[in-house]
DNA sequence: GGCGGTATCATACGCTCGTTTAGGGTCGGC
DNA sequence: GCCGACCCTAAACGAGCGTATGATACCGCC
């Protein structure tokens, strides 16, 4: 156990169950594993706290009084906080299990569970998480970039990197060459890429490649 | 449940199931729903008639009399042949489902069990392998091309794709530009790209990117 | 009205790219 | 030994790319 204890390092834990019992004994495990602890009754209790700062997991009891503990994740799914989630139940059944795993569930641990099956499942979840975050900053830092062109320059960029040459799109828009010529020196600063090689991927991470010209894969 | 039938056109289903009366009404439901069907009493009988041509799915049976159905579940991943499963069970706990689940199973249903959620279940699943076999397919035309390339032309391809120009590439190689120039071309070629953009998704799919040159994301 | 952002176009220069033509070299297989 | 690969290079040309300079025009906003 001691293992599990010192590959976790930081990240906050946050629970979700209606026994007080169970929050006391979930918070001195994570405490002791030097995690950060936030503990909440409810779902709205946990809504209103807000999602902490840097990587985060939410262990979360399936039958809760009032909300259900899937309706729960699948909400939190569906607008889009996608926090990892662990569930724990005191009654479940195959189906209810099923459902938490396509819904993502990183685990789900029928009470009673070991401290080390608890601390494996968190590590997981904030391993997951700490990626996460690291992919959602840099995906909006390229929206950004992408927010900051003009329609036409949009435009051109799906072209350019859907193969075009420079007279093609120029053809295309019905433009002089030229002017293309300066949109695409536009949207290369705008987007801060350092050849056409990387525009090629942002615009693929971006999905705006324009699907009328489309040659190859996918 | 026409409306499913109606859904789910062609398709083998390969079931593994030692039950016989299982195999039986199995048997009945998909020819019903107008699929083909493959029937075995023990993984060791579905190796050796090897999977079916077009998209399939198998459903499994957990509990089998010698080997394990996670078990074989797991063999079948690490081997990669990535056929989408369909748990079933008469006795099933919480733990196998989450082991199966996490294993990437479709669907995990424990007996009895309805036609519709078999037959939803199915229709997922063969979805599911129509799409795997179509990425898998232009995965392998993908390949080919790249086992064609020499030694010296992957080095290029590398570094094109990693935004050099050419006189960056000839120096980074110690060779003169008109031959990196050569290789390139080759690379074209033999890659069948119509262009730069083309080459680079090419590339990003192969994972060939030269790492020592990165500048931007993922 | 003026200012700034967007869009358009022309000319022009220098660099880059792709290919062709024409060589040279090494290596392994038949 | 010859042939076919792979590898390297040079000269040269035409096409493409990127940028700068200079100009016109539309639009919304202060």
């Amino acid at each position: 156990m001691t293992d599990v204890l010192e590959t976790i390092l930081d990240g906050c834990v946050c629970v979700i169950d209606d026994d007080a019992e169970i929050r006391g004994s979930l918070d001195s495990l994570f405490r002791s594993a030097g995690l950060a602890v936030a503990l909440h009754d409810s779902p709205e209790a946990f809504l209103i706290a807000g999602p902490p700062q840097g990587p985060a997991c939410l262990v979360l009891d399936v039958r809760l009084p009032g909300t259900n503990g899937l309706d729960f994740q699948e909400r939190l799914a569906a607008e889009g906080k996608d926090i990892p989630v662990i569930l724990i139940t005191g009654h479940g059944d195959i189906p209810m299990t099923v459902r938490g795993m396509k819904m993502g569930a990183v685990d789900f641990l029928p009470k009673p569970f070991s401290d080390d099956q608890m601390l494996a499942a968190v590590a997981t979840a904030l391993a997951k998480d700490r990626e996460r975050q690291a992919g959602a900053q840099s995906d909006a830092k390229l929206k950004d970039c992408y927010a900051r062109l003009t329609p036409r320059e949009r435009e051109v960029l799906g072209l350019v990197v859907a193969g075009l040459m420079n007279k093609q799109v120029a053809a295309k828009m019905e433009l002089s060459e030229i002017t293309v010529k300066i949109h695409r020196g536009n949207v290369m600063r705008k987007m801060e890429a350092q050849s056409l090689a990387d525009l090629v991927r942002m615009a693929e991470l971006l999905g705006v490649r324009d699907a009328k010209v489309q040659r190859f894969n996918i």
